[in-house]
RNA sequence: GCGGGAAUAGCUCAGUGGUAGAGCGUCACGUUGCCAACGUGAAUGUCGCGGGUUCAAAUCCCGUUUCCCGCUCCA
């Protein structure tokens, strides 16, 4: 574990040396979350949001959007962010101690499980909420899930608190009501600050593909099954950020929602989950550290019915990059609800009019960047000196051509420009002269750039150069005027 | 949010109360002949920030911010 930190603390080092990624504000001692892509990083990441776009968007089914980040307020409500977007905290009136309530069970031994759980039973015998508290009892036989569960559900909860003496003084009956602490980051629309006018910054892309559903389909003529495609920054006021890139306040997904028929949801939803762990791999990614997570149906979030992540093992163990959901028809259906307008499609083959499903692809942009960062990232010996060499993907690396004279006179630098002038019509080059050939390669491959061409005293009696690979460092001699079909070849 | 650790040059770090340091990197000049070569020279620090103690603070004390780790949580 501390040698994979150690891996950590290197790359994020790297990143800021080479000019990937800065922290935010860093002169004025940093902001909490926050990170600025560097020159390197604008474009890897820029290339990963161009090969999603291209993958997703390069085709009859699918249809682009750019959604405004501030939206209508009742947006927020009718996805529910509104109400279940939030942490709900509780105070103990009697010593001032605050505890979140979904952690509420760390604090209370078993013995006193067993005995607030006894209490409520009794308590709910013959009410609704006896079902509810029999569901809880069928899924779970451990006494802590049993706990966690009544705890998170909205009405039980609120019998249970009331049974349940506060861990710090002992007091029971004394809790506050949950209060949310809402994660959304809240801004006004115009100069005056007053709650008529309070916007949200969305906290996901999805909703601005929700309400664009009829406009979308209505332009494009579309038939389902279709998607709707966006990139696109979302705000998250985390309570704690953690691990680099991985959990930011402010980040940017890469989602895809496909709208079916009912019926066909799980084929769907089966599709989408290969191709887009086909996805990762195709751009590179190793295979053995990315695994599918299947959510347990009672771990749900409450607009899905099936969901899975694509999870990549960083050092510090695996976590999410993507989630692929079935919403079903929740969104929409809560939109018709909430705006009054029909969100209903008229399916002529079937000659039927209802609500699609969504079946969602949702790919964090940030943290597919430090996925492929993090995966590129090798430490090698190279003639007992230490290589130091980022794997990218040619399609992904930020550089993909640097071209050096070998040495710095005798006709080499104009030979080595007029490639770079030629090249640059294409590719991202690089041009460097400065100091030994070996040191400007090692450089390159610190930056991930794929390919070195290195004019030399040869070029300049038969144009030709020499091409350098980055991984196994091998060379070979190609003509100048064979170079950019070359290139465009091994780039393509 | 709780608990632990850290913060000194671009990076990695040394410096336990008395003039701010090293290696690497960067830049310039010379040299160069395919994998972090060599020589000479140079630039770069309110020692994270704010208070306090002291004749004197990078060093001791308090607060704060940021990063990392363990819980927690999550796209």
């Amino acid at each position: 574990m501390n040698n994979q930190n150690t891996v950590l603390e290197k790359i994020v080092s790297l990143a800021k040396r080479k000019g990937f990624v800065f922290q935010s504000s860093e002169i004025y001692g940093g902001l909490n979350g926050c990170w600025d892509y560097g020159p390197l990083g604008v474009e890897l990441l820029k290339n990963i949001k161009e090969e999603w776009w291209k993958s997703m968007t390069y085709r009859e089914d699918i249809e682009g959007l750019d959604a405004s980040i501030l939206m209508h307020k009742r947006v927020w409500e009718a996805s529910g962010h509104v109400d279940n977007f939030s942490d709900p905290m509780i105070d103990c009136k009697q010593c001032k101690a605050r505890f979140r309530v979904d952690t509420l069970g760390d604090a209370i031994n078993e013995k006193k499980k067993g005995k607030f759980i006894k209490a409520l039973k009794e308590k709910v015998e013959g009410t609704d909420n006896n079902t509810a508290l029999e569901k809880v009892f069928d899924i779970y036989s451990e006494l802590d899930e049993r706990f966690e569960a009544i705890v998170e559900h909205e009405e039980l909860s609120k019998e249970l608190l009331a049974l349940v003496n506060c861990p710090n003084c002992g007091t029971a009956g004394e809790f506050t009501e949950p209060r949310s602490f809402n994660l959304m980051f809240k801004t006004f629309v115009g100069p005056v600050e007053s709650t008529d006018n309070t916007v949200f910054l969305r906290p996901e892309t999805a909703q601005g593909i929700f309400v664009n559903f009829s406009n979308v389909q209505g332009a494009s003529r579309q038939k389902l099954p279709f998607g709707i495609a966006q990139i696109g920054k979302a705000f998250r006021n985390e309570i704690n950020t953690r691990n680099f890139l991985f959990r930011t306040r402010e980040f940017e997904q890469m989602e895809m929602q496909y709208f079916v028929q009912p019926k066909d949801d799980k084929k769907h939803y089966d599709i989408w989950k290969d191709k887009r762990m086909q996805w990762y791999k195709d751009l590179g990614m190793t295979p053995d550290k990315l695994r599918f997570h299947d959510h347990p149906e009672d771990k749900l979030a409450h607009y899905a019915k099936e969901a899975t992540d694509v999870e990549y093992e960083f050092p510090f163990g695996w976590g999410e990059i993507e989630g692929i959901h079935n919403r079903t028809d929740f969104d929409l259906q809560r939109h018709e609800e909430f705006s009054g307008k029909s969100q209903k499609y008229f399916d002529d083959e079937i000659k039927e009019k209802y609500i699609p499903y969504i079946i969602e692809t949702s790919a964090g942009a940030s943290r597919s960047f430090m996925a492929f960062l993090v995966d590129a990232y090798h430490e090698e010996e190279v003639k007992g000196e230490q290589r130091v060499v980022l794997r990218f993907h040619p399609k992904l690396a930020p550089i993909k051509i640097a071209i050096f004279p070998l040495v710095n006179k005798d006709g080499m630098p104009e030979a080595a420009r007029n490639i770079e002038a030629d090249l640059r019509q294409n590719f991202r080059v690089f041009y460097d002269a400065k100091g030994a050939v070996g040191r400007r390669y090692r450089r390159q491959d610190e930056a991930g750039t794929p390919y070195c061409v290195t004019v030399d005293t040869q070029t300049l009696e038969d144009n030709t150069v020499t091409v350098r690979e980055r991984d196994s460092m091998e060379q070979v001699r190609i003509n100048i005027d064979e170079l950019k079909v070359y290139f465009l070849e091994k780039l393509a």
